[in-house]
RNA sequence: GACCCCAUCGUCUAGUCAGGUCUAGGACAUCAGGUUUUCAUCCUGAAAACACGGGUUCGAAUCCCGUUGGGGUCGCCA
């Protein structure tokens, strides 16, 4: 890490944003999450925003060098793990945000005694004092400072305290967040803070910490936060929460998770509230089939979610590009973000949007991509539905389901019929009455004709097939749902399906034959 | 509690900086029709908001003040 070689001009704040929008400067930005979870869809979308104000610089014609860096702040030793940054990255990689260079580790740069050289210099000023092992910062003067997105704010001296910035022993001498941070912009070039909002009173302290070591300062720009639909901070917890609930109502035995590697002492604490490990809640829902709210980026692809669908979500959370427009990409965010467009004001995170997004995502791609992206998902997440269907029945898989998934999980739903055995198909009973045995057996007997015809068809594909339906319908002069739905029962034990054409081919020729059968047996009329 | 910030349909938002063109536009959700063999689509339409109270002004969603409501910070967490 080497400070990089270039002098700030020192402008107006307007001005200088002009000359970075028009001349394309030395534009550097930074997402610097803690390790201590997964993904949370506030910073991904503050990843976000950092990322493409940088890419824009950077893919001007102009000839920007926009660089957007990854700094991994891990200063809390009990909190941090090397599993939760390496997710982070995945999770990063996976929404297609990609950062310049190694990223940083505050806790490598701890150790090669960077932070002790300026706390150091504070003490020596006279800014900071030893405070029973820990150091803290004179918060002695008032403080003003400009964000990009609340304006001018200023804090009198009286309303500041000072603070810690390194730790005593029992932290291990880290230097603290407030610290870190301002060194690290500094030392790595950073020329724009985008982060949330809830930094906003703490660039009080970053900023007095930028004075007293004689820092330029960077162009603050907070982003306002995403809230739950019910007004509540959106947190991590809430997956607990649910999960918690969901263990107390089924009575769930503590022991149960002893398979899955979770001990019963950590279940215990779990439900007791002296946890809110993600891991047990997980593992809870998945025994006990409860689906908990996404709540990190990993969440929502679990639940297939499509990442450009999520960022197009997201980039419209306290941001919009105007006019109107509500549906684009990763390159148009980059070509058209900008600061002044941000609002001010919290959003609630509405599902239901997300979700006709990724389901019009999903309806507009390519077939081929569809079905390689649902293959990739359903075999890392639903094994057996991957394994239980060979490549040509996968392929029609894929080509029927596309215009009814919404997310790629759900025709794993939709077509669970595909998997069981014929014998174990659940009819629905308000189908079997209105679609098998209304007006007197009707369903059933054409379902038992038309069971000839099917027998005699050569060519098993949809299209032939449908035209054998629709053909056997003109004949008895009977609408094409006379035929179809209780063929649709039959088949899937339900009365929603692909088109019939598709459901029969998908299901296949001996199983349909099988499956007609069956039905006409089970769903007869008893005298 | 102190300090900082915020406030347009149920939700995300446009409009607010430069007050009139706003009988407030779009999207999601909702409701009603239509297309369709079911479902999912698709099409048409409807209902739905400037938090409240003062002030400035010929004129305020837009500017000012207050109230109320919401969020954040006040950790040897970040």
């Amino acid at each position: 890490m080497r400070a990089r070689g270039f002098t700030r001009i020192t402008l107006t704040r307007t001005v200088q944003r002009v000359m970075s929008d028009v001349q394309h400067q030395h534009i550097v930005t930074r997402f610097a999450p803690s390790p201590t979870g997964a993904l949370h869809v506030g910073g991904a979308r503050t990843a976000l925003f950092a990322w493409a104000y940088a890419r824009q610089q950077g893919a001007s014609p102009g000839g920007g060098d926009g660089r957007f860096l990854l700094r991994i702040e891990d200063t809390d030793r009990a909190r941090s793990s090397d599993a939760a940054a390496q997710s982070l990255m995945n999770d990063l990689r996976w929404l297609g945000i990609n950062w310049d260079g190694e990223p940083v580790y505050q806790s490598e740069r701890h150790a090669q005694g960077v932070y002790d050289a300026y706390v150091q210099q504070l003490l020596d000023a006279g800014r900071a004092y030893e405070d029973d092992g820990a150091v803290r910062f004179r918060m002695d003067r008032d403080v003003a400072f400009d964000d990009e997105v609340y304006g001018h704010i200023e804090v009198q001296k009286e309303q500041l305290e000072d603070f810690v910035i390194r730790k005593g022993d029992a932290g291990g001498r880290f230097p603290t967040f407030h610290l870190a941070v301002v060194i690290d912009d500094h030392d790595s070039g950073v020329t724009h803070v985008i982060r949330g909002q809830e930094h906003l009173t703490n660039t009080t302290k970053h900023v007095a910490i930028q004075d007293a070591l004689g820092f330029d300062r960077p162009t603050y720009v907070h982003t306002p936060s995403i809230m739950n639909p019910d007004g509540s901070k959106m947190s991590k917890r809430d997956k607990a929460k649910a999960a918690r609930k969901a263990a107390v109502d089924a009575q769930f035995d503590v022991n149960g998770l002893q398979p899955a590697g979770i001990s019963a002492d950590r279940v215990q604490a779990f439900i007791e509230k002296n946890n809110d490990d993600d891991d047990i809640a997980d593992t809870i829902a998945h025994h006990l089939n409860v689906v908990l709210p996404e709540i990190d980026v990993r969440d929502f692809r679990a639940s297939g979610y499509l990442p450009g669908a999520l960022i197009n979500y997201l980039s419209l959370l306290g941001w919009n590009p105007g006019d109107n427009v509500e549906r684009f990409g990763r390159d148009f965010l980059v070509a058209h973000f900008s600061f002044k467009r941000l609002g001010k004001s919290n959003s609630r995170f509405d599902r239901d949007k997300l979700f006709r997004f990724n389901a019009d995502d999903i309806a507009a791609m390519p077939p081929d991509n569809f079905a390689k992206t649902l293959h990739g998902h359903l075999a890392e997440r639903h094994g057996d539905f991957a394994d239980g269907l060979d490549d040509a029945q996968f392929a029609m898989f894929a080509k029927a389901y596309q215009p009814r998934a919404r997310t790629l999980s759900e025709p794993v739903t939709l077509a669970a019929y595909l998997l069981v055995d014929d014998d174990a198909i659940a009819y629905d009973q308000k189908a079997v009455k209105k679609v098998l045995h209304k007006a007197d057996g009707e369903g059933l007997r054409v379902l038992h004709e038309f069971a000839d015809t099917l027998a005699a068809v050569d060519d098993w594909s949809p299209d032939t097939l449908e035209q054998t339906v629709k053909t056997f319908a003109e004949s008895r002069e009977l609408g094409l749902g006379k035929v179809a739905q209780p063929l649709r029962v039959a088949l899937t034990g339900s009365t929603v399906s692909p088109s019939i054409g598709d459901t029969l081919s998908l299901v296949g020729r001996q199983r349909s034959m099988h499956r007609i059968e069956l039905c006409l047996e089970r769903n007869a009329i008893r005298a």
